[in-house]
Formats: structure tokens, sequence, C-alpha cells
DNA sequence: AACACGATTTCG
DNA sequence: GAAATCGTGTTT
């Protein structure tokens, strides 16, 4: 028995998929069977090629690649040479959408819990419907949450930096 | 081939 | 307030 999210979970609007992952578990299995769990308590929504916010945006290019793909992959990308945020790929085929996981309850920052996991571009492309090393479960929690503003987006212009589409578990 | 810059974090 | 640090998209 597993209570992995399906492809279902992941093949829906980033708008849906992003505040429902809240409280979810992401896993990751280390050596020898041992498992790390993680809870995800903020996460951002990217929203397809209109969003100026959207890596998306620019256009269909090999790092923007998996974005148009199936949802349920893994998008890792480096920014300022020293951090990978993590970014899970929602809507299906030619839809490019995806949700960056900004924190954790165990750490908070994009680049601090990627470094925590020690997850990287290794991970470009992983499929948590299917992966051995990382996926995400049900966790049965059913928290209340707030929505307000993308952090670090402003050069997007309106109306895309001020879309409620940043979603924190509430304390 | 060269350049500008970023979905961040840390230190002073 | 500014540095660290490099892949990626853009311009030459």
């Amino acid at each position: 028995m597993e209570g992995r999210l399906d492809r279902q979970f992941y093949r829906r609007d980033v708008l849906e998929v992003a505040p429902a992952l809240l409280g979810k578990h992401l896993v990751l299995a280390g050596e020898e069977g041992q498992r790390s769990v993680y809870t995800i308590s903020e996460t951002e929504a990217y929203r397809g090629g209109e969003d100026r916010a959207c890596h998306a945006n620019k256009g269909r290019t090999a790092r923007t690649e998996v974005m148009f793909g199936d949802g349920g992959q893994l998008y890792m990308y480096l920014i300022y040479g020293m951090y990978w945020m993590m970014n899970i790929v929602t809507a299906g085929q030619g839809i490019p959408q995806a949700v960056l996981i900004r924190g954790l309850k165990e750490a908070a920052g994009p680049g601090r819990l990627t470094r925590l996991m020690g997850v990287d571009g290794s991970y470009y492309g992983e499929d948590l419907v299917a992966s051995r090393r990382i996926w995400i479960e049900e966790s049965g929690l059913n928290l209340s949450y707030s929505a307000g503003p993308r952090i670090g987006i402003d050069y997007a212009g309106d109306p895309w930096k001020d879309m409620p589409w940043r979603f924190t578990i509430n304390p």
C-alpha cells in the first residue's frame, strides 16, 4: 500500500494543484531503503505561456521542455549560479505549467530545501508517479492556507507580478 | 563569442 | 546593502 499521488492529481490546472500540494508529504528514498519525509508548506504557481513570470513564457527551449510535457515530472533549474529550484509540472502535454516548492515545514526557502534534501539537476525530468527515488504521498492533512503575490518576479510587470499565486499554510 | 541577468541566500 | 556564481537566453 502506498499513498503516492497519481497522474490525475498532477494533470489539473496549476492553480488547483499548487494549493492542493500544501500539507502533502514529499518523500525521498535514501540508501538502503531508508526514506526521508518532508511536509510541503509553501508553493507558487507558474501558469503557461501567457504568464510573464513563467519561464515557459520565453518559449520552448531545452530548459523549459519538461514543462510542456505531462504533469507529475520535476522541472529543476539553477538560479544565481548556486541554488536549485524544485518545480512540479502540472496540466497535460503542451500546457506549460509548474509549481515551485518554496517551503517545507523542515526548511524555509526554495534554495535551502533543495540543499537540505540533496536534490539537484540530476532530478530534472524525474517522474513523481513512477520514480523510485522521489515522490509525493497523501498525508491526510487538510490545513487552511492563504494566497498572496509571488516572490521575486516584479520584472514580470502587470498583471502578473500581482497575481495571488503563492500559497502558504496558515500558522 | 560575448553579455546581461535571475522564481536566492548569506554576510557585513 | 552587496557579493557569490554560472547556466541560459539574447545579442554581436
